[in-house]
RNA sequence: GGCCUUGUGGUCAAGCGGUUAAGACGGCGCCCUCUCACGGCGCAAUCCCGGGUUCGAUUCCCGGCAAGGUCACCA
């Protein structure tokens, strides 16, 4: 068969030659040792959890080591393409910090420019031309229909799947047969002539997992779409070279087709990169666990996390904890250093599926959190607020000075004694409602309301907002103990039996009364923020 | 079903021939205390199963089993 000619009725024209392109996107002057990795997303829109796992693990190897990471766009799927989704995702990576060096959109250097894989179309076709040539892929004019019977009748016979061997029809076909078929204007594919045979075990080192054993491939996939548009396998071979890649790290799902991966860069004659493939974030489900899932799991996407304000430091060092199993470690010994200090390594990364743990993710949420200076706190919040926060919620840092005493003398930020009360910015702004609004409903009394009456109103007899925290509880406690109350919790824990209760129950009422919550940092401090006129009010209110 | 991957407490996991089998989260209890939170102390809980190899296996080998992934002109 005469293959060039095949190769130009099937995509006729001049292409440059493939040595044009090796000299056009030439290997990289990079460090010995630096490391080229990528984010390479299909432009949903959509960018989750599983995703950030992957980048921060792509950016770290690769600016640790010197190297480079970049952004490209496999659009190859016209039906998956949303608008503005590549804004959406740098806007989503930029929240966790993280920096592409190159790529779609970026202010970079665009040597191995173009990013979007369908502006790359007239490369992949140079390639595909040249299998062509030399006898590695081939017409194929099968429908749609025809290959999902044959999966069907392959089914059936309990064969496996797909177009390979004697089912790769094809693959066979005469010269005369081809161009009966050209003529007659039959859309066709090109597929990979695979000479891979299943029986052949090849050892494979991943860089996640170790040694591992390959089957060699034997499908004849399809590497150029009836629209002339390669499939993932093809691009990604054709760009992950050309763009120099040296480590792709990516998802775990993607280990089934490294088979036809490696046969294609040997096929091409090009030098493999390494590969690393982790593991899913996975979530249990009744007695199962599975993939997070899009439709299942809001926690899945990230636009999640910045809704219900989650802090994104923490958000990255959960998932640095995920990622490298002696982070964790590490990161209990230097809290201070910057996250980038740490050594992260493809061999440390988890071999397994990790199950998500949003206990542990809010657990270092607070800790993160309680870490922010005052202003970083208020600036924190203020910026959730603006974004997602209501009207009241809003207002709340109009006065900044009261903010920041609410957050310094009540929630502790930034001195020694810190709280860790909340784990998000939404949950904050619940906590701290009720120095900006009067409660709308209170908690459950424990005192009858006539004892709760005269409580009150033996504090507002007695109320100097000039009174220390000292001077102020010892008011509390002559008003405990004018009530039958123990004034001293040993009094009262040596015999519980001789008072109606203690000096908690009292505070509890005045703590309800000016805060409308059972549960609140210390009640002084509170009233001191509020001022002498609407603690009065407050208490006057409940009475 | 074929192929591939993975199997240490509820979760994330360290360990890689001899350990009282780390640590963190969560749970429970105690202390501190005007409540909550913080902090401190403590408790319970694990090597998937069966064969080997070995003086000795969580660690090595084989076989099961289980879980996950994948078998598109989607990525």
């Amino acid at each position: 068969m005469d293959y060039k000619a095949l190769a130009e009725r099937l995509l006729p024209g001049e292409y440059p030659s493939l040595a044009s392109y090796e000299e056009k996107y030439p290997p990289r002057d990079l460090p010995k040792g630096a490391q080229v990795t990528r984010l390479a997303p299909s432009p949903t829109g959509f960018i989750h959890l599983g995703n950030l796992f992957a980048a921060i693990a792509n950016e770290r190897i690769a600016h640790q080591s010197g190297g480079i990471l970049y952004l490209r766009i496999e659009d190859t799927d016209l039906k998956r393409k949303v608008e503005g989704a590549v804004e959406a995702v740098k806007n989503a990576l930029r929240y966790f910090d993280i920096k592409f060096d190159e790529g779609a959109e970026i202010d970079g250097d665009n040597t191995y420019a173009p990013w979007y894989q369908r502006q790359r179309a007239e490369i992949y076709r140079a390639f595909v031309k040249h299998l062509i040539e030399i006898g590695r892929a081939y017409p194929c004019f099968c429908t749609e229909e025809e290959l999902t019977k044959l999966r069907e009748e392959q089914t059936a016979k309990k064969e496996i799947t797909g177009y390979y061997g004697k089912y790769a029809r094809c693959r066979n076909l005469s010269e005369e047969e081809i161009y009966k078929n050209l003529d007659a204007g039959k859309p066709f594919v090109i597929r990979l002539k695979s000479m891979g045979n299943p029986e052949n075990k090849i050892k494979f080192r991943d860089a996640i997992k170790g040694e591992i054993t390959v089957t060699e491939n034997d499908q004849d996939v399809v590497i150029l779409k009836s629209d002339g548009i390669p499939t993932y396998h093809f691009a990604h071979a054709i760009d992950d070279h050309l763009m120099r890649t040296t480590l792709v790290i990516r998802g775990e799902e993607w280990l089934a087709s490294l088979p036809i991966h490696i046969e294609l860069f040997d096929v091409l004659g090009f030098e493999r990169p390494r590969y690393g493939h982790n593991c899913s974030l996975m979530k249990q489900d009744g007695d199962t666990r599975r993939k997070l899932s899009k439709r299942k799991d809001p926690e899945l996407s990230l636009e999640f996390y910045r809704k219900e304000g989650y802090y994104a430091r923490a958000v990255k060092v959960y998932m640095l904890t995920l990622l490298n199993s002696n982070f964790e470690e590490w990161y209990l010994k230097n809290p201070e250093k910057p996250l980038e200090e740490f050594k992260f390594t493809a061999e440390k990364m988890s071999k397994s599926g990790t199950l998500f743990d949003i206990d542990k993710l809010n657990d270092i949420s607070k800790n993160e959190l309680s870490k922010l200076s005052a202003e970083e706190m208020f600036d924190f919040l203020k910026t959730w607020a603006d974004e997602f926060g209501t009207e009241a919620q809003k207002g709340y840092f109009e006065d900044r000075e009261k903010m920041l005493k609410v957050l310094t003398l009540c929630m502790g930020i930034g001195g020694k004694k810190r709280r860790k009360d909340f784990t998000t910015a939404s949950q904050a702004m619940d906590f701290i409602k009720y120095f900006f609004e009067r409660p709308a409903s209170y908690e459950d009394y424990r005192v009858e309301k006539e004892t709760k009456k005269a409580i009150l109103e033996g504090f507002l007899a007695k109320y100097d907002p000039a009174d220390d925290s000292q001077a102020w509880f010892a008011k509390i406690k002559e008003i405990a103990a004018e009530h039958g109350f123990a004034a001293e919790m040993k009094d009262y824990k040596a015999s519980p039996e001789a008072y109606r209760g203690s000096v908690a129950d009292v505070a509890e009422v005045l703590r309800i009364a000016t805060t409308g919550k059972a549960n609140t940092p210390d009640l002084w401090t509170i009233q001191q923020i509020l001022g002498e006129e609407e603690t009065k009010a407050r208490i006057g209110a409940a009475m």
